[in-house]
DNA sequence: ATGATAACCTGGGGGC
DNA sequence: TGCCCCCAGGTTATCA
């Protein structure tokens, strides 16, 4: 649930209140919360301590604090996975219920960094950087796209690249190693807006289309992120505990049953890979079945049980 | 190599 | 009241 949008108004609370504190201590409350940190929980709170931290970055769904020292080249990675919180909290406030990580610092802003993952998905860790990254992005996700909002985002390989896969459009917008930050709300809400069903192949895509698709991802989370993010409830929030407000303005995503705000006919619900697609049947039309006869012999107007499998 | 799927995890909510 | 099952879903390991 948190995507590119809700990550990067954690970055921009992270940039706010984090950057330039040096790390007093750090208590690692769950394991499972450093288990992408090879050296365990006790390498990690002990390799954090007397560190200064520089400014936040952020590729995709992913996070990462720099040091300012010079031994830099390495960073603290973090990852929200589905629940994950940071939160910058008064020292004394009472400990969150799934409280996973703790930070403190060496100054008397008298705040603390806290890690708070319910579904344990999310987590941090120590990386070195790629040799020469001018960000220094964390080797560990090195595999991670670019995202939409990066400037350095090359479109026109996005596109060839969308054109070479086999498979579906909706798969592709979640595939992080093609494009990253987008989950399965900004995917269906991009869909929604470019009158795209979610299962069209995308070597159908011309390249009007797709950068048409692109230019909607790209709206929404722009959007998304001038009021916040979007929140469902109290699970995804900015390092204040606050949530955003972009919930009110999906258009697909959550709305089965309810009217279509483009044409009026019920948004569907789909189960699709362990999760839920929504969709307007009207303004999305699913693809035509692939037919296992040869182009060259299929008839012009497929039988009617093809027609009516969808 | 590529693409597709299961597993990881917890709590809220609905049905009975 | 309580029990069971389903649902949310990003990423990775594993399978075909």
């Amino acid at each position: 649930m948190p995507e590119l949008p809700e990550v990067e108004v954690v970055r921009r609370g992270l940039e706010r209140w984090v950057s330039g504190r040096t790390v007093a201590d750090v208590q690692v409350l769950h394991p499972r919360a450093v288990r992408r940190h090879l050296g365990g929980a006790e390498d990690f709170a002990a390799r954090l301590r007397g560190r200064r931290t520089g400014t936040a970055r952020r590729r995709g769904k992913y996070l990462w604090l720099p040091f300012d020292d010079d031994t830099a080249a390495e960073s603290v990675l973090a990852h929200l996975g589905m629940s994950g919180q940071l939160l910058v909290q008064p020292a004394g406030a009472p400990d969150e219920k799934h409280l996973r990580i703790r930070v403190r610092f060496a100054d008397d802003a008298g705040t603390e960094l806290r890690f708070v993952d319910q579904r344990t998905f999310g987590g941090l860790s120590l990386h070195d950087a790629v040799p020469g990254d001018p960000e220094g992005l964390p080797d560990a996700i090195a595999h991670i796209a670019r995202d939409p909002l990066d400037p350095a985002f090359d479109e026109a390989a996005f596109h060839t690249a969308l054109r070479r896969r086999r498979t579906t459009i909706k798969r592709a917008l979640l595939d992080q190693s093609l494009i990253s930050g987008v989950g399965n709300i900004y995917a269906d809400e991009a869909l929604w807006r470019s009158r795209l069903h979610y299962d069209r192949p995308t070597a159908t895509l011309t390249r009007p289309r797709s950068a048409e698709l692109l230019g909607h991802v790209r709206e929404v989370m722009t959007a998304a992120l001038a009021v916040g993010g979007t929140s469902f409830d109290s699970l995804y929030v900015n390092v204040n505990g606050e949530s955003g407000y972009f919930e009110r303005s999906l258009d697909a995503y959550g709305r089965e049953n309810e009217p279509c705000r483009r044409c009026g006919t019920a948004v569907r619900r789909r189960p699709w890979m362990n999760r839920s697609s929504y969709f307007c049947p009207r303004c999305q039309r699913p693809p035509r079945p692939a037919t296992a006869t040869p182009p060259a012999s299929r008839p012009a107007v497929p039988p009617l049980s093809a027609r009516a499998a969808s």
